[in-house]
DNA sequence: GAGCCCGCGTAC
DNA sequence: GACGTACGCGGGCTCG
């Protein structure tokens, strides 16, 4: 068997500190340490072990201080700024992971990586290795022979000689040469002036070193280029010396014990933690399972050593196994339970209500609110201890919601995300548990008891964490003072759930269905054929192959023309069919995702649709709705509003929505100081017109509504960070004009502008944006190279200051209103947030009291440099609203 | 059949 | 490439 020759692989490390550096973006973990380097340079490592699995291995480092060189050009390297503070900072992560890995270094006072690692290949050679050079240096390419190869990871390229041949057409140990003509302004070698790398590589072709060069520059033809060789020639033979490598560093060291040895992965993993790099940690595949087995509580004598336990703790993590429903209809297991590091406890829960032992026992531990919880999602926790009986009070930690403020885009908000991340744990879902496709409530009970133990223990250890990081990142005051109160508040809201008129809304489903099979068999008809006018691939099949329309663009995806409305609204010129294609999607549209849905989510028994309002996915701090999603129910459209028909207020009572009026828009004005802006808020100027008045430069009651309705457009266009292609488009104008709006709106609006550039010159040198209430979100992509990825980064950045606060405002008015309403006696409920509105259930005769109250708190929940106004609506159902006029000036019946 | 992506459409 | 934030449907594909 032939033997293959052994590898000695050289890493030129210190120049991947500043690659690395350089390559990446300013990545930082949540405490501000910079990290790019390390991460850059880890990752190389890891690339090259994994790679090349080397026997034979080591680290070459520049050393500290003065080298030979500059002994002999005390100019060298002189121009070289200091090393970047940022880049300082991580040198001792990167030595601590080096150290981990256990790699062999070489370092030799007064010379330089390259020389080593020239005098290590020289070594080498004589000993038998071949050699591969990790490194992407140009000035280590000379170094390249036969069976020493050179390889950079980071760009994947690969040099052996003869590449080194057909890129430059010389021998590698020619660049020498190359390089003492040309000169080096990074290293401030001087080389010849007026050679460049261009001519140098032509003269070293044909006289191959500078020596022989010199000896027939009587041969060069260029006048000034041969008065310029004998004027430095001097000059070219320091150059060669300084550029030339020294292979003879008198170095001691062995190169047969160049071992990698084995990795320290516990002290990985911590590194890796500490500078977040999740990946990394699930990546290696260390063994980071938390271990909690969880113990068993049954049996009264059980309950009682917990519960004892628990108060002797002061705190508890707890979280129910659940099914994925509604926490009021879910199917339950059990609660995990964790009141100390390192252990925990799982009480199995009957199916039906006979845990009544459970609750007496666990009932004043979970009301006490001198003991404080933690969890992951602790609304659904309060939910379903309200379902079972007890209260739940001292509500102090939620391990999601805490995260969310801390990163609010950086990954989903889960218990296995946030704890891979801050404790760098895998932790087990279901699936691994059982080794088998299952959920949470399929695990028989000693897996479940392990699965929701272990999950209460990472809670209980996450919490001070990031309790600590809260407070640290100044975002303590939002969680404490509005996030965790305003979970109380929607796990109220979700309780109560909003009726819907069952019978109306299957009524209008027969009815949407009868429409739609006239609208099927005409579109069949118009077609010659019947196919799946659902499916865009078949529709377009249809559209453009059979039937020849015309193609007005592709798909996002770029994999098959579109045949979105603003496509079919374009054929509607061409063919009969668009209209009513268009027809049938949007009654399709209503029937699946709406009629159909809500009927399916009501609750049998009561006829109330219970959303559940996520808290912690929304990146600029909105909150959402899902199961349903109840802040997109149509509301324009005839048929449309039908929807909102079918939502119903208690008997008795009336519907009352409350909605913010342009507060984005106002948001702005505070933020920007506009003047024109500010003005027109607090002198109650219709915003729309005005902006209509400048875009088009005419006095604003010359404005027509066509011109109102783009100038809304443009209004929203900027708080949206919309460029002038997009503005044109949505216009339908072109892309001049489009811009002609927005730079007339800029002229008008001047400090907006400035304000947006400041928006933008903040999430790039601080890496995050923020809002009135001091919410957060990071902008990683903002000095992107890429001008998509930025640019996109720069629309985020923009916005989220804006929707963020709107979002903070309401979120607070939220908590005031409710506990206004309480105070003072008013019997309404909020049930619904969307965005910048609120929908109340309110008695009749408490209405014009409710109004006054809501008007009272909401306009006044935060002082703002504009006013904000809240616009009253009431109806007897969701579809039917009409403005409310205190006094009932405008005669109707409120 | 489950899970995922795509194309599309609804809200603010 | 071009407008921010969400949720969710049906079709259709992949994978086991």
């Amino acid at each position: 068997m032939e033997t293959l020759p052994r590898v000695l692989y050289l890493i030129d490390i210190s120049s991947y500190f500043y690659r690395a550096f350089h390559a990446l973006p300013p990545l930082s973990n949540t405490r501000g340490v910079p990290t790019n380097a390390a991460y850059g340079v880890t990752t190389m490592l890891l690339k090259v072990l994994r790679e090349r699995q080397p026997q034979h291995l080591a680290l070459v480092f520049d050393a500290k201080g003065p080298t030979f060189r500059h002994e002999l050009y005390k100019e060298y390297k002189a121009h070289r700024p200091p090393m970047p503070e940022a880049l300082v900072t991580q040198l001792p992560y990167i030595k601590k992971i080096i150290d981990a890995l256990n790699l062999p270094s070489v370092v030799h006072q007064g010379y330089e990586a390259d020389d080593l690692i020239a005098t290590l290949v020289r070594r080498a050679r004589e000993e038998g290795f071949a050699v591969e050079i990790i490194s992407g240096d140009k000035d280590l390419l000379p170094l390249v022979a036969d069976g020493v190869d050179m390889w950079d990871p980071m760009k994947g390229v690969r040099y052996d000689p003869a590449a080194i041949r057909e890129k430059y057409g010389l021998e590698p140990g020619e660049l020498v040469e190359v390089r003492a003509l040309a000169g080096d302004a990074s290293d401030n070698i001087p080389g010849v002036p007026g050679i460049g790398e261009k001519t140098a590589l032509k003269l070293i072709a044909r006289y191959h070193s500078l020596e022989n060069l010199l000896a027939h520059r009587d041969e060069i033809k260029g006048k000034a280029l041969k008065a310029r060789l004998e004027e430095h020639a001097e000059q070219a033979r320091l150059s060669r010396r300084l550029t030339e490598l020294e292979a003879r560093v008198p170095l001691t060291v062995d190169l047969d014990a160049l071992h990698p040895g084995p990795p320290d992965r516990e002290a990985l993993r911590r590194l890796f933690v500490e500078l977040e790099f999740s990946k990394l940690v699930k990546d290696l595949g260390f063994d980071s399972q938390p271990g909690v087995t969880g113990s068993l509580v049954q049996g009264p004598e059980d309950l009682d050593r917990v519960v004892q336990a628990i108060r002797g703790a002061g705190e508890m993590a707890l979280g129910f196994v659940m099914s994925q429903q509604h926490p009021m209809l879910a199917e339950v297991a059990g609660i995990g339970l964790a009141w100390q590091t390192g252990e925990g406890a799982y009480i199995p829960l009957a199916p039906e209500e006979s845990n009544r032992i459970v609750w007496e026992k666990l009932g004043p531990v979970f009301s006490d609110a001198g003991i404080a919880k933690v969890g992951a999602d602790l609304k659904a926790a309060l939910l379903l201890a309200q379902r079972f009986g007890p209260d739940l009070k001292g509500i102090t930690g939620d391990i999601l919601v805490a995260s969310y403020l801390l990163n609010p885009a950086r990954y989903e908000q889960t218990l296995e995300n946030v704890a891979l991340h801050y404790l760098g744990l895998n932790l087990p879902g279901p699936r691994e548990l059982a080794g088998r496709p299952t959920t949470a409530v399929g695990l028989d009970r000693d897996l479940a008891c392990q699965y929701a133990a272990q999950r209460a223990e990472v809670a209980l250890r996450l919490w001070p964490q990031l309790k600590n990081e809260l407070e640290k990142a100044g975002l303590w005051e939002l969680y404490a003072g509005l996030e965790l109160p305003l979970l109380g508040t929607l796990a109220r809201m979700e309780a109560r759930g909003i009726l819907l008129d069952q019978g109306f809304l299957r009524r209008f489903g027969q009815d949407l269905e009868v429409a739609m099979q006239r609208l099927e068999s005409e579109i069949y008809a118009l077609a010659g054929e019947e196919f799946l006018i659902q499916s865009p691939q078949q529709l377009g099949r249809i559209l453009f192959e059979k039937m020849k329309l015309t193609p007005q663009k592709k798909t996002r995806g770029k994999t098959a023309l579109s045949t979105d409305v603003e496509v079919l609204q374009a054929l509607e010129q061409e063919s009969p069919i668009a209209a009513k294609v268009l027809e049938y999607r949007s009654m399709g549209k209503l029937k699946s995702t709406y009629v159909d849905a809500l009927l399916k989510l009501a609750d049998p028994a009561t006829g109330r649709v219970h959303t559940t309002f996520l808290q912690s996915v929304a990146a600029t701090g909105r909150l959402s709705s899902r199961d349903p999603n109840l802040q997109n129910i149509p509301v324009r459209g005839e048929l449309g509003g039908q929807i909102r028909q079918a939502f119903v207020p208690n008997a008795g009572q009336v519907f009352l929505s409350a909605d913010y009026s342009q507060m984005e828009l106002r948001i702005l004005a505070h933020f920007s100081e506009d003047p024109a802006l500010l003005k027109a808020f607090q002198d109650g100027i219709d915003i729309h017109r005005q902006t209509a008045a400048i875009v088009f430069g005419i006095h604003p009651e010359l404005v027509s509504s066509d011109m109102r309705r783009q100038a809304k457009v443009v209004n929203f266009g900027i708080i949206y960070g919309m460029s002038g292609f997009g503005l044109a488009k949505q216009l339908r104008v072109n892309t001049r004009m489009a811009n002609e709006f927005i730079q007339r709106y800029f002229a008008k609006y001047s400090r907006v502008k400035a304000y947006l550039e400041e928006t933008l010159q903040q999430a790039r040198d601080q890496g995050w944006v923020t809002t009135l209430m001091g919410r957060r979100r990071q902008t990683p992509q903002i000095n992107s190279s890429n001008r998509i990825v930025r640019q996109e980064a720069e629309r985020s950045a923009i916005n989220t200051p804006l929707q963020g606060t709107a979002a903070d405002i309401i979120k607070a008015a939220m908590l005031e209103v409710e506990s206004a309403m309480q105070g003072a006696n008013l019997s309404g409920t909020m049930l619904l947030q969307i965005h910048d509105e609120l929908l109340f259930d309110v008695p009749q005769d408490e209405l014009a009291d409710t109004v006054r109250l809501v008007r009272r708190v909401m306009e006044g929940v935060v002082r703002l440099k504009v006013p904000l106004t809240v616009d009253f609506r009431v109806g007897e159902n969701w579809g039917e609203m009409i403005f409310y006029a205190p006094g009932g000036e405008t005669g109707n019946q409120y």
